[in-house]
RNA sequence: GGAGGGGUUCCAGAGCGGUCAAAUGGGGCGGGCUGUAAACCCGUUGACUUCGGUCUUCGAAAGUUCGAAUCUUUCCCCCUCCA
């Protein structure tokens, strides 16, 4: 009997983690990476120009591959992005165009570069574009080749496809390809890259087994899939996305004080998992503090993930900015800034309601208005109840002005 | 191809000539309690406003009417049943 004690490294973090959902040949995949170092592989889609935390589980996946010496092949997917992946969709999404995507393969591969090792010559990364190799498919060729190893039975099956039928949902011949060019670019990394492995979401089960298979007819090879599970917060709700938007990994999109607010905000239940999922904290280490005050544990994922990111100085600002929004003392040096002109308070021009417009925090005018109705309106944590307060340079303190709504969300004006 | 049912504000879903910026629930936001948690309670949830109101919304367009989410016509899209 196959024991989990003997499981390869990786396969044992991995699953330790809470990574593993599912794999084939659990075994023999064990063994492998305990015979050699390999090469896997995780495709990341193009549609936004930056990812968010919903991909950060994948990327952990290749930091994880790098820490057991392996070398992970990072697929961005500018010929499938093309076609739109129908799993875990009801509807056809938007096509972008070309230049689009290229921009967004650009940007994407930033952000990876900045969670991976790229100096290490055994581990660094490797990127690769699918375009490269499917822009020029000869569709006949194409056809006889790795089409007749697909059988549309079986097809049918698979859960991207039955979920969108059983709902009458259209889904286009060009989706309904998807799968099989997801198979044939494990197929082309495994013939030109050696690449023995995907890894990828539990919604991309049926791309990744139907890619072993073909490797498996086309080149009789082993190749192996594992995925990892679909995170829910406590909550319930999928995690990347929030009322207030995706929480991006990209700066621009998302400041890192905003990014370690995310963690900062974790749902009780959760935090415990988020560090063994998100953080570079040994699971022993984890277990030792689990039973430590909750409030710093969760300081301790936000430093941990922000500087993971964004650095370990963003990091501390971030937490010093923490501080000085959320306690009383005017310590808000480190919070985000907007400048303001001084001449912009000359002839009493500007009133709250433009100050928290020009915060970018709310852009309804009406909505303000309601906020200073419901006492949610704090400047450098004086209750605002006049929606016409005129705002002078008084107000400011060492030209600082903390601007609050409610308990979470300050800015800072510097007068300038 | 035949017969029906429907498209309503973030979502679900009422309304079926004026009292409708549109019930109710969910979600969101804000307040209270706390711990920047959960649960719970309360308020709020189109935009603009000199707080009197004004303007834009009920698939799209045109029409009837003093007045339309509600009636008529055309168009678009969805669903159910039969063939």
């Amino acid at each position: 009997m196959y024991s989990y004690k003997l499981m390869n490294k990786f396969l044992k973090e991995f699953i330790d983690r809470g990574y593993f959902y599912q794999c084939t040949g659990k075994e023999e995949l064990s063994k492998l990476l305990d015979k050699e170092k390999i090469r896997a592989y995780i495709g990341f889609d193009c549609t936004a120009q930056s990812l968010h935390v919903g991909s950060l589980l994948q990327i952990m996946c290749l930091r994880l591959l790098q820490k057991h010496g392996h070398r992970p092949i990072v697929l961005l997917g500018g010929g499938t992005t093309r076609i739109g992946d129908p799993s875990g969709k009801d509807k056809t999404r938007k096509i972008l165009t070309e230049k689009e995507i290229d921009k967004n393969i650009k940007s994407i591969e930033k952000i990876l570069r900045k969670f991976l090792d790229n100096d290490n010559s055994k581990t660094k990364p490797i990127f690769v574009n699918n375009y490269l190799w499917l822009k020029n498919l000869n569709y006949i060729s194409f056809l006889r080749n790795i089409g007749k190893h697909f059988t549309i039975n079986k097809m049918l099956t698979f859960d991207s496809v039955k979920t969108r039928l059983e709902r009458e949902q259209s889904l286009s011949y060009m989706e309904f390809n998807y799968m099989i060019l997801q198979a044939y670019d494990f197929l082309e990394l495994s013939k030109k890259e050696k690449c023995s492995l995907q890894i990828g979401g539990s919604d991309q089960w049926g791309n990744i087994v139907n890619g072993t298979e073909l490797i498996k007819r086309h080149s009789n090879k082993q190749a192996y899939g594992l995925t990892t599970p679909l995170i829910t917060l406590a909550s319930g709700a999928k995690m990347g996305k929030t009322e207030s938007g995706a929480i991006w990994l990209d700066e621009k999109l998302l400041s890192s004080y905003d990014y370690w607010q995310f963690w900062r905000n974790v749902d009780d239940r959760d935090v415990i998992k988020f560090l063994k999922m998100f953080t570079d904290l040994n699971i022993e280490e984890i277990d030792k503090i689990k039973n430590e005050d909750i409030n710093k544990l969760k300081i301790k994922l936000a430093n941990e993930a922000t500087s993971m990111l964004h650095g370990k100085k963003a990091a501390e600002n971030s937490e010093q900015a923490a501080k000085g929004a959320f306690s009383e003392n005017l310590d808000v040096s480190k919070l985000p800034a907007i400048t303001i002109k001084a001449k912009d308070l000359t002839n009493n021009k500007l009133n709250v309601i433009d100050l928290v417009l020009m915060s970018k925090l709310e852009k309804s005018k009406s909505e303000i208005r309601r906020l200073i109705k419901g006492k949610a309106i704090k400047l450098n944590n004086d209750l605002i109840l006049d929606e016409k307060l005129i705002i002078n340079d008084e107000l400011f303190e060492k030209k600082n002005l903390k601007l609050s709504i409610g308990k979470k969300r300050h800015t800072r004006f510097e007068l300038n």
